[in-house]
RNA sequence: GGGCGCGUAGCUCAGUUGGUUAGAGCGCCACCUUGACACGGUGGAAGUCGCAUGUUCGAGUCAUGUCGUGCCCACCA
């Protein structure tokens, strides 16, 4: 046991420590214990995209309190640790970090080695290659965030850890999609898709956001055929007149139910197309009738499916239009005008389209330009088009209200911190209008584990597809063979093929408590871990990974996955705007770290209500870091006035004022107990800190001198054992916030750590007899009205006050007395006179002259 | 348009079931080097608790309305 060090510092004590408690191997879960006894964390598999955000500092943190918490409290504590490699992000970074692209159609090349300098024309490179890249860089990003965990003191259980790529993840993901198809939850649909054209890949309704853009209304002029006149409709989307279908108003649209029926023909295009009525068309939107186009928006998908209009798509998944002339334009002028478009992206279609039409004279006036909401794929940079596409999907009850329903119901079994959370979660699940869609046609995930049956004339055969055998997961079906097949007959008539397709991120991170929890390879782990206790994360995600999680927990174990969710904030900009990408990158979590101290800056995160936003505040890291230090002086001061005998009777706490500390302490641990029990670190925070500040303030200064000895053996033992065995308490009160610093302060006077000692119960601290602890109070306002005068005389809290005379209420008298030869002590009082005053307190204070 | 937060001292925020003169920290001012701590301590100035009605003996706290602010969802011709 190291001794108390005359001069106490902070510097150096994270790396310390952070070091001791790898070294150990320290918070390693127990995996004798059975479930009752395990407190178990379905933690957020951060993207590994090159760098950790100060918002991810702030909810891990909490995170961890309440894993401190529980450890202490005799739970054995599964803190697993995971890493989203998989997906796009991934991809992205690795096509800029080394200059290269995936080609599937190129060979595995085993000598390569990316170019030193990144290629900016960006060099193609097989499936299997860049598959290499994404896991060499991501397991670089990886330590680096592992670095920033054991440095902000992350209590994790290292050995519990995944990545989303990894084979556990794989076969688990792979695992669990096979069963869902094989209860009918999982299904294979071509439609139309929301598609992001950049990436090339469809996304899901969950990773779409509405962008405000500049935009502008065209009218546009349909002839009618033999009869004279136009029909006039409004568009933002002028370059979607190729692939027009109908034009449609709302059935009861007086100005336009003659029209129901009969047909009108495209401007530039001329094709024929019918006029249709539909309820969802809106009289009041421009000229209350609207053209149907394969596909402008979703409202097009809906009108084309209800009203069973042929599919005349333009835009292909390169966001360019079809080189080909459609064979439905089938004029002169059309396939002249289509000419002008073919092969060009929709942004160059749309200038081009504009000018054809105003030199037609079917552009009417000129286009008024409007901001409008447009569907964006939450990472890309151009709008999203619709394709029809072939895709998997997961029943999630976007098309099934009982379904629907009982997803809703299973987020009101959960218990929300803060509940206001929930509303959130019911909001999405109850406007979701699709089933998920898992598939993307990307490279670097978990790929769908499957094969598909060739015709004799090489059709393939998407209704009977080939699964493996779950023993045999995972599996990548475009290198391995499915059974009864050779690896020859790939592609052949008669033959078969892998699906080409991955799934997309949410789809495996969806099962994180059954990657972590080993569902598939561990199922003795996986009964002592799930349902889990607690899962942490952030609001925007509510509607990906929450809902996904519950909807693969539901399906498959009919169970929720954790019992209660505890949402973080949002990390602010100082002027409290939402903090950008750029802004938290430049205030590294490292940097912060060195700067503060871990302590001080986890003390920031955990002063914040959970669930509430909050202001990037470095000024409360050196509150916290005040708060430390305080941690070590004090400790030094308690400790120094050593130890009082073992002999039981001198140890007793016979002084009223130590009672009343050792009173309203119990209380303190209750509500700092009770706190943390409801997920509430920062309540639990808020009352240690308010006590301890006051213990050292207040009640450490009012018992100093009889600590010293001033009025004898007994009551100095007295006060000595009441500071330990606070002190003690306050050490572990504060050990789940702040780790470093107590356990520092503990190795002085224990041997272990202090995050393994149980968490302080209120009967430990309680004295025999309780003591109100209005005692304290009454003695530290007589006191501060002393001090106050010494003030205002300038003189030192030293000088000694002539006569103190108090006039006051019995009940006022009666504490005070028991009291009063610490009041006497610490305010320096010779004499002091108590007089009854039923009208109120009266302190008079009569300084004598400073003596030279 | 629907939903959910938030609005308390110059700043950041606490104020759990309504209960005596509304709290903390930072900042500001004055003072104190006192046998743990100057990375300290003592004291002070500073608030019509967004506004309005209502319920109540009593409202920062409950209800209704209203204003401001932020987020989520929907609308996207």
């Amino acid at each position: 046991m190291p001794a108390v060090p005359d001069k106490p510092t902070l510097d150096g004590i994270d790396a310390t420590w952070a070091q001791r408690w790898a070294d150990e191997g320290a918070y390693q879960f127990d995996r004798d214990a059975e479930r009752g006894e395990v407190f178990s964390i379905d933690t957020p598999p951060l993207t590994v995209s090159g760098s950790l955000h100060i918002g991810h500092v702030f909810s891990f943190t909490h995170t961890d309190t309440v894993a401190r918490f529980h450890r202490m409290r005799g739970k054995s504590v599964f803190y697993p640790m995971g890493w989203d490699d998989n997906g796009l992000p991934t991809e992205r970074r690795v096509q800029n970090y080394y200059g290269v692209r995936c080609d599937p159609s190129l060979p595995y090349d085993a000598e390569f080695e990316p170019p030193e300098i990144p290629d900016r024309t960006h060099l193609p490179v097989s499936r299997r290659n860049f598959v290499e890249l994404c896991e060499r860089l991501t397991a670089v990003d990886e330590q680096a965030f592992e670095a920033v965990w054991r440095r902000l003191g992350l209590s994790v259980d290292w050995r519990h850890y995944y990545t989303t790529i990894d084979e556990r993840s794989r076969r688990t993901s792979q695992a669990a999609f096979l069963r869902n198809l094989a209860r009918g939850e999982a299904y294979q649909q071509e439609a139309p898709t929301l598609w992001d054209v950049d990436d090339r890949t469809a996304v899901a309704q969950a990773e779409m956001e509405d962008r405000d853009v500049p935009g502008a209304y065209h009218l546009l002029a349909f002839g009618r055929g033999d009869v004279a006149g136009d029909i006039v409709i409004d568009t933002t989307r002028p370059e979607l007149v190729p692939s027009c279908v109908a034009l449609v108003a709302h059935p009861s649209d007086a100005r336009y139910q003659p029209l129901f029926g009969s047909t009108a023909t495209t401007p530039l295009f001329g094709v024929e197309v019918p006029v249709v009525a539909h309820e969802l068309a809106d009289p009041d939107k421009g000229t209350g009738v609207a053209m149907i186009c394969t596909f402008g928006d979703v409202t097009d998908v809906t009108w084309w499916r209800e009203l069973q209009l042929p599919t005349r798509a333009v835009i292909g998944r390169d966001g360019r239009f079809a080189a080909a002339t459609p064979e439905w334009i089938t004029t002169e002028r059309g396939r002249g005008a289509y000419a002008e478009l073919a092969g060009k992206t929709v942004k160059q279609a749309h200038g081009r389209l504009v000018e054809l039409l105003r030199d037609s004279g079917e552009l009417r006036g000129e286009p008024r330009p409007i901001s409008h909401p447009v569907k964006f794929y939450e990472r890309g940079s151009r709008p999203l088009e619709i394709v029809t596409s072939r895709q998997w999907y997961i029943r999630n009850g976007g098309r099934d209200a009982v379904l629907r329903e009982r997803f809703v119901d299973r987020g009101r079994e959960l218990t929300w911190y803060p509940g206001f959370m929930r509303h959130r979660y019911e909001n999405w699940v109850g406007g979701l209008n699709g089933d998920w869609l898992i598939s993307r046609q990307r490279f670097f995930g978990v790929p769908f584990p499957l094969w598909y049956r060739l015709g004799a004339d090489g059709d393939v055969d998407y209704d009977d597809p080939i699964a493996p055998d779950e023993a045999s997961l995972p599996i990548d079906p475009s290198s391995e063979v499915p059974p009864g097949f050779t690896a020859d007959q790939r592609g052949q008539p008669g033959g078969f093929i892998g699906d080409p397709d991955v799934m997309d991120t949410w789809a495996t991170s969806s099962l994180t408590p059954q990657i972590a929890g080993g569902w598939i390879d561990d199922p003795d782990l996986f009964a002592r871990v799930f349902p889990m206790d607690l899962r942490p994360q952030a609001h925007d995600i509510i509607r990906t990974w929450l809902f996904g999680a519950i909807v693969r927990s539901d399906l498959e174990h009919g169970t929720l996955p954790w019992g209660n969710a505890a949402i973080s904030g949002w990390i602010l900009d100082p002027d409290r705007k939402k903090m950008s990408k750029s802004k938290g990158n430049v205030v590294t979590p490292m940097s912060l770290l060195e700067q503060h101290g871990a302590d001080a800056v986890r003390y920031w995160a955990a002063a914040a209500r959970p669930g509430v936003d909050t202001a990037f505040d470095e000024s409360q890291m050196k509150i916290g870091r005040r708060l430390a230090t305080k941690i070590l002086n004090v400790t030094k001061f308690v400790l120094s006035l050593g130890e009082p005998s073992a002999d039981a009777s001198a140890r007793s706490v016979s002084e009223p004022l130590d009672r009343a500390m050792l009173t309203r302490l119990a209380g303190v641990v209750e509500e700092a107990t009770s706190s943390f029990e409801a997920f509430d670190y920062a309540r639990a925070l808020e009352r240690t800190e308010a006590f301890f500040w006051w213990f050292c303030d207040d009640h450490v200064e009012l018992v100093k001198s009889r600590a010293y000895g001033a009025r004898g053996d007994g009551p100095s033992a007295s006060a000595i054992v009441a500071l330990r065995t606070a002190l003690s308490a306050l050490h572990r009160l504060l050990a789940p916030i702040l780790p470093f610093v107590t356990d520092e302060v503990w190795s002085w006077w224990h041997t272990g750590s202090i995050h393994r000692v149980p968490w302080p119960g209120p009967a430990e601290v309680a004295p025999s007899t309780p003591e109100d602890p209005a005692v304290i109070d009454v003695v530290g306002e007589v006191l501060a009205h002393v001090r106050r005068r010494k003030t205002e005389a300038k003189l030192s809290q030293r000088a000694s006050v002539e006569r103190l005379t108090v006039a006051a209420p019995a009940e006022f008298l009666a504490a005070l007395t028991r009291g009063e030869g610490d009041l006497r002590a610490a305010g320096g009082v010779v004499d002091l006179e108590l007089r009854e005053n039923g009208e109120g307190v009266v302190i008079e204070v009569v300084l004598a002259a400073p003596d030279g």
